[in-house]
DNA sequence: TAAATTTTATAGCCATAGCTATAATTATTT
DNA sequence: AAATAATTATAGCTATGGCTATAAAATTTA
């Protein structure tokens, strides 16, 4: 059983949820502030703030008080590979048939638990001309 | 975006874990015990007892102090769903091309973030007689 | 039965993630 | 520039899930 490999992927999970979004706001508005992070997660602002607290303590990101927020190297890293995990489980659900709204909900959940080997099936899965169903 | 949704199945997630395994174990050896249930979580003991006070207290559980764990029927129709969830994400993942260590192992982390849609999908894939790759 | 072993319970610690309420700072508008 | 609005920070609370150490009860064995 490898309940402990979920447990570990439990507690990354939303420090790359974080890293991600963060990143796609910095190239859609050009900078990352902690009220479009609360709105995007749904979470209140105290929230989102103390999360990214940790997140600089944990080296992932910059940020001097009342600025916006910078990935480090470190951040950046997590924040590509997270961000190209998620296409490909997201592309593979609208492979499979479902519509955006499913595949986008399900792939937000989904790419955490997802092994390399098991996406390297799913981009072979994408890379198909033809589904037979 | 749907991070609401996934933090919803967080927390059920553990319970879910849980469930299913209390089922499995009283199915298996005729009744579940904290001990049993730490092992296979691979977490100490002090920890599976207090989820197993919390479980018995949200009313998924009845324990007595000291005897082993019994499934409410609240708790029978979550690790029903729970198993039969985990099986056809399992199958998928093997009609997928995936061995069984992956796929028991990614199967267990996304079994809970796969919408009733998605879940239709995977049966209908489960279900081919040939697959393409 | 008494002693030893195993199992369960409890206490106390840590980290995370959520919340509301409020203070402090920055940015905007008048 | 001063007042207002928006944003960020902080305090303090809850719940969850980890852990170790230790106490208590139950079970097994001698």
């Amino acid at each position: 059983m490898s309940f402990k490999k979920v447990r570990n992927a439990h507690k990354t999970e939303n420090t790359e949820d974080y890293l991600e979004l963060i990143e796609g706001l910095i190239k859609l508005k050009g900078e990352a502030r902690i009220v479009d992070i609360a709105e995007k997660l749904d979470i209140a602002q105290a929230t989102a703030n103390k999360t990214v607290i940790r997140l600089n303590k944990q080296g992932y990101v910059n940020k001097e008080p009342y600025r916006s927020i910078f990935l480090t190297p470190k951040g950046k890293i997590i924040a590509n590979n997270s961000k190209k995990r998620h296409a490909i489980v997201f592309n593979f659900l609208k492979k499979l048939g479902l519509d955006n709204k499913t595949a986008s909900a399900d792939s937000e959940g989904i790419e955490h638990h997802v092994s390399d080997k098991t996406l390297q099936k799913m981009e072979k899965f994408n890379k198909l001309k033809k589904i037979i169903f």
